[in-house]
DNA sequence: GTCCCTGCGGTTTTT
DNA sequence: CCGCAGGGAC
């Protein structure tokens, strides 16, 4: 029986049936748990889990719990399951019955850069200064709006927040605001928090559909309750509001996205929000050590503003956190990868129990390239994900054009990628009598020869054969599967050839990436015929794509060290943590430490972070940075400080002394001096005319890049290889130099490197540093 | 219309 | 340090 597995506590909130509940869970305390148990409990008493909606914080976490639900009751009764994110559900929820809003069942999801490249078309649209209405924080604003559902009349019609932006300088943030809205609605196309937003909308206008989704979503269960914004906060209201069985999981110590518009006070008002509201606490950690528990204590102790709960655990008390102090951020990453490497051989662990958590993703390139001199296999979470590259994003883009043709950001993205002579004051044309008549820019396209707007002749011409091909998709669309006409996409569309003509790795990279993409879209076809639920189709893959993250799309099946930042982090756990970068400015960060809830904020997210840990948790602060390519001296974080002296171990011995400026530094060998020459010139003393700049430099160092490189070869710039030499390539990594042909600029190389793939590359681009031979 | 150069901003975190 | 938008030259 399922329930033997539970202590008391956790036992409490799954056997409590109806009405609502809130459930204050401690980190590692098992709340995933209580909720998978929660559910299965509820389907095995009798409660149809199509009446069952779970929302979840990430896809992954959706995925996992219903796995482990379905291992509880039976995989047929698990799959009619309504799990998933709030993002995902919705716009599922949209697809149904956004055509009472006016929106077509095929939308179109914006990402934010789409958001941000329409807003910077709008602001330039209407002539207004890009300096002063600067399109991310216009965009920043938009979203906020949406969050808090200010839609564009509210906005109006607040005195409050139009006099806000006036004051700020803005007095047409309000004009803009509509315009873009308007501009989404026309393309068929909703950005992330119109899921939300429109929802809520959809609720409040239509009370029959309201009525229908409150009489299907009988249980409502909601995880990271203390990361709901209000627009979230509002539609659990609204479809609880009738059968009120809604439980809520959270901890408001882990409350982190406040910067996306998450309120706390959401999970600190539960109990004002229902009647008869149950609070249960889950208080034992059967994740960490004592020592990592109690620190981790130790440190929110700080925060003012929580609830109060007292975390605990009976593990044993392990070692404890150990602490290390480096001169600069390349040694912190041989610090990390030495103690990882270390650990490794001594306790023979896989390199899945490790990971590196940081609070900026830039923080990632140090971390790297120390672990991969080290040969230890990692992955990187987030960043710039495999969707956001450029050359996917554009095939993507083309996909996207044929769902929905009135998808204006796609459309700009490629109707001259690749350059087909339709140059920008023809897209500049095409969008203002867009704004005008009512059209998509695609309808008017489709009749460019009634529209009259002074195109013509060759430019025409183009723009018809684009339409043609365009519609030659869609109709492929009709016929074949997802992976055939992605296919097609990426051959007829010129994109495959585009990236194969240069021939440089990059643009060899690229292909690659294409190709990997076609691989991934050939997995959802076969996997979709496997599925109930799915429509199986372009669409829905579509739609995948845009609401996956960096997370969900990890197998997990190889082995490696995991980096990412700790707002990834959350809800993991591993045996070895490495917190790197704890210094002041940095983590807590330099934007987070004007208000006391701010700092809060950041606190919290050190306790995240720290909690992820099971066996061993490390902390790694440095005393110079380097940081927008210049060294920095850094402070050793306060949150170091905050942990009582107890739980750490100093690693770095006080009389270790290390030299803290940049020529002692390069004494002792610390600094790569290739950076040193690179330097930016000091203000106010330019260049002379017949110097390089430093971007000229950068240029010729892409082309060339043993110029100005002390440890480069010889005069001729090219390095000095020959057949059986080691070579470390900065994309493909270590390598076995097999052959050598060609000569002068058509030197090339042929390289079997670790992963296996042999290349050939040409020497004049590659950018290899000779290892060995 | 295309290509190449320059200057600027970004590093807080994400669906 | 990097990528990208915008401007100037052809």
């Amino acid at each position: 029986m399922y329930l033997e597995e539970l202590n008391e506590a956790q036992k409490a909130p799954v056997l409590h049936r109806d009405g609502a509940l809130m459930v204050i869970a401690g980190a590692g305390s098992g709340k995933t748990r209580v909720l998978t148990y929660r559910i299965a409990h509820l389907m095995q008493h009798g409660v149809d889990p199509f009446n069952i909606l779970a929302l979840t914080f990430t896809n992954k976490a959706a995925r996992e719990m219903k796995k482990r639900i379905a291992e509880l009751v039976g995989g047929d009764e698990a799959k009619n399951l309504w799990m998933g994110t709030f993002h995902s559900i919705f716009a599922r929820l949209l697809r149904f019955d956004g055509d009472k809003l006016g929106f077509p069942s095929n939308f179109t999801i914006y990402d934010t850069q789409d958001s941000q490249r329409l807003i910077a078309s709008i602001i330039k649209e209407m002539g207004l200064d890009k300096d002063i209405y600067k399109y991310k924080q216009v965009q920043q604003r938009i979203s906020s709006f949406k969050n808090s559902l200010i839609t564009v009349k509210a906005y109006f019609q607040n005195p409050e927040l139009v006099e806000a932006d006036a004051m700020a300088k803005r007095p047409r943030m309000g004009e803009i605001y509509k315009n873009y809205v308007d501009r989404c609605f026309k393309a068929g196309a909703m950005d992330f928090d119109d899921l939300l937003l429109r929802t809520n909308e959809l609720l409040a206008r239509f009370p029959d559909v309201l009525m229908k989704y409150q009489d299907r979503f009988r249980y409502i269960l909601v995880d990271e309750y203390q990361d709901t914004n209000h627009s979230q906060y509002l539609i659990v209201r609204a479809l609880a509001d009738r059968y009120q069985n809604i439980c809520v999981v959270g901890d408001d110590a882990q409350s982190i996205y406040s910067f996306r518009g998450a309120n706390i006070s959401n999970i600190l008002n539960f109990q004002r929000d229902y009647d008869q509201v149950a609070v249960y606490r889950l208080e034992q950690n059967y994740r960490s050590t004592k020592n990592i528990v109690n620190a981790a204590n130790s440190i929110i102790a700080n925060n003012k503003n929580q609830l109060e709960k007292v975390v605990w655990t009976a593990n044993e008390e392990g070692p404890k956190i150990k602490l290390h102090r480096s001169p600069t951020d390349a040694e912190e990453g041989r610090f990390v990868a030495g103690s990882i490497f270390e650990n490794r051989m001594q306790k023979q662990l896989p390199n899945g129990h490790f990971a590196v958590l940081y609070r900026t993703n830039s923080q990632s390139r140090a971390i790297e390239d120390a672990l991969r001199k080290r040969d230890i296999p990692y992955r990187i979470y987030g960043g710039l994900s495999f969707y956001q590259r450029k050359e996917i994003k554009d095939v993507l883009a083309y996909l996207r054009l044929v769902i929905n043709p009135g998808d204006e950001e796609a459309l700009k993205r490629v109707i001259n990628y690749p350059a087909r002579g339709i140059g920008q004051a023809t897209i500049d044309k095409l969008t203002v009598a867009a704004n005008q008549s009512g059209l998509t820019i695609f309808e008017l396209m489709e009749n460019l020869s009634s529209a009259n707007i002074g195109i013509h002749g060759g430019t025409r011409r183009r723009l018809e054969d684009f339409v043609a091909m365009i519609r030659s998709f869609q109709i492929l669309n009709r016929e074949a599967d997802a992976f055939t006409l992605a296919e097609q996409v990426a051959r007829k569309s010129g994109l495959l050839m585009e990236f194969k003509k240069d021939g440089t790795p990059e643009g060899i990279a690229r292909m690659e990436n294409i190709e990997e993409l076609l691989n991934g879209i050939k997995d959802f076809v076969e996997g979709q015929k496997e599925l109930a639920d799915a429509r199986g189709d372009l669409a829905e893959f579509l739609e995948d794509v845009a609401l996956a993250t960096d997370l969900d799309t990890d197998t997990g099946d190889d082995d490696r060290v995991a980096l990412m930042t700790i707002h990834l982090a959350k809800g993991l756990e591993f045996p070895y943590v490495y917190i790197v970068g704890m210094e002041e400015d940095l983590f807590p960060s330099a934007m987070s430490m004007n208000t006391r809830s701010e700092l809060e904020e950041e606190r919290r997210l050190f306790y995240v972070a720290l909690t992820r840990a099971e066996e061993q948790a490390y902390l790694t602060y440095t005393q110079n940075r380097y940081r927008w390519g210049k060294l920095i001296d850094a402070e050793p974080s306060r949150f170091i400080h905050e942990i009582d002296e107890r739980f750490l171990e100093n690693l770095t011995p006080e009389d270790f002394y290390r030299p803290r400026n940049l020529l002692n530094a390069e004494l002792f060998g610390e600094v790569d001096k290739s950076r040193l020459r690179l330097q930016k010139p000091v203000k106010g003393n330019p260049p002379s005319p017949n110097q390089p700049t430093e971007n000229q430099l950068r240029r010729l160092r892409k082309i060339r890049p043993q110029l100005g490189d002390p440890s480069s070869d010889g005069p001729t710039g090219l390095p000095d290889l020959k057949e059986g030499s080691l070579v470390d390539h900065s994309r493909f990594g270590k390598g076995k130099v097999l052959k050598i042909e060609g000569t002068g600029n058509d030197l090339k190389a042929e390289i079997r490197f670790e992963r296996g793939e042999v290349k050939k590359l040409l020497l004049r681009f590659a950018r290899l540093r000779i290892l060995e031979g």
